[in-house]
DNA sequence: ATTCTAGTTGCAAAAAATTGCAGGTGCAAT
DNA sequence: ATTGCACCTGCAATTTTTTGCAACTAGAAT
């Protein structure tokens, strides 16, 4: 059985299509094992389809974060980068100096999602979710 | 003495200049009390000044976000929002479905502030943070 | 297998954001 | 007050992202 079979269930549960074009733009992202860029999904998927058009990923890739399949990630120096959620969700951290960029387990956000919750009614997204600040690295520098 | 003082004062420790454009865009985003976005601020300080060119408001915001005098929030619709930073810093909540943002003090971060700083030497920017989740409201209606 | 319908695609055009560059200007030094 | 230079600005051109639309097609119903 494919990886992808539930992949195409989560699309096709709204009213979505699975057209050729975004299952090989889905297998991009998902096997890229990394944050990739909106040129880099689309120079991927041309290697199988040349004739993509690039508005094409644009508004698959606008589809698939509102579906929460995958995350958007806004770098400090301006690049937006997707990722494939799955059930590996966890936290960006971001250097705004070097843009070195860490996941951490979203176990830390537990108490603070919790909190929230409580006293405002808002329930955090935590597969989506960039913090920034210094690193250590930078910060000695400094 | 103007309010302006320290932020020119906080320009100039920098290389940059005060030019009469950024004065006028640091007055209009300071005095707005809100979040803005790029054009809000054009036709703001257009009131003054009606030559001022688009690319100087994105090179000035640009080089104040990196100053940290304003902070750069990114709305789940896709719209990127301005606003001063002072001294009254504060977690942004959005809701992805109804886009409503509430403001938060920064004080719920400080245990995970201190965690992430312990186990990974990063420091988090407190003034640029936006979480994305889901508020009371839409929740209910799901 | 055929039909139907609403979502999807590619293309071109529009809009938004960025960049290169020549001329202008803040401001420190004199 | 003048000078010098690095930073800034406006404009035009470029690049990136979004949008409108006609043709196409996935997938359900028959």
């Amino acid at each position: 059985m494919s990886c992808e079979t539930d992949t195409i269930e989560a699309v096709r549960s709204t009213d979505q299509r699975m057209t050729p074009q975004r299952l090989l733009l889905l297998s991009a992202i998902r096997h890229s094992g990394e944050h990739v860029n909106i040129n880099q999904i689309h120079d991927q998927v041309k290697q199988a389809y040349p004739f993509i058009n690039i508005s094409t990923i644009y508004r698959n890739v606008a589809i698939l974060k509102e579906l929460r399949l995958i995350s958007e990630t806004y770098r400090m120096d301006g690049e937006i980068l997707y990722e494939w959620i799955g059930d590996n969700t966890h936290i960006h951290m971001m250097c705004r100096d070097c843009n070195e960029m860490i996941e951490i387990d979203d176990k830390y956000l537990d108490s603070l999602k919790r909190e929230i919750r409580q006293d405002f009614g808002f329930n955090i997204d935590i597969d989506h979710l960039a913090l920034s600040g210094l690193c250590g690295n930078c910060k000695n520098l400094k």
